[in-house]
DNA sequence: GGCTTGACTAATG
DNA sequence: TCATTAGCCAAGC
């Protein structure tokens, strides 16, 4: 039976699975790589995560993305920062998200 | 079929 | 709080 169960979240639709949950996210809230990773069942695919958002669509929120730290590590870091700072992100005096303020929780 | 790269994380000092 | 180390997974060559 060519259906794999739904524990594997991970496989050839993996670049899917990292847009659709980026696109739950909603404007004015970020999330890390990790809680993405995790949504898909390991939060060791932060680095997957990342990569896949670099080949996302152009409706993707892929700027809602942070790592851990709540620094912008994208190739545009800085459309990213305004982007954020655009739907009322706030940010400390390192460049860093206020993951504690806008963190979101699904 | 195997090795390298990469938008990371967690643990340790 | 910051710096360093090890681990994990998918895609590309």
């Amino acid at each position: 039976m060519p259906s794999p169960p739904e524990a594997r979240v991970i496989g050839p639709g993996f670049h899917g699975r990292v847009t659709d949950v980026v696109r739950l996210v909603p404007p004015g809230s970020v999330v890390t790589y990790g809680d993405v990773g995790r949504l898909l069942g390991s939060a060791h695919i932060a680095r997957q995560v990342g990569w896949a958002l670099a080949a996302c669509a152009p409706d993707v929120p892929w700027h809602r993305v942070v790592n851990a730290r709540g620094e912008l590590t994208s190739p545009s870091a800085s459309e990213q920062r305004v982007r954020l700072a655009a739907e009322g992100v706030e940010f400390d005096d390192q460049g860093r998200v206020l993951l504690r303020r806008h963190r979101w929780q699904p």
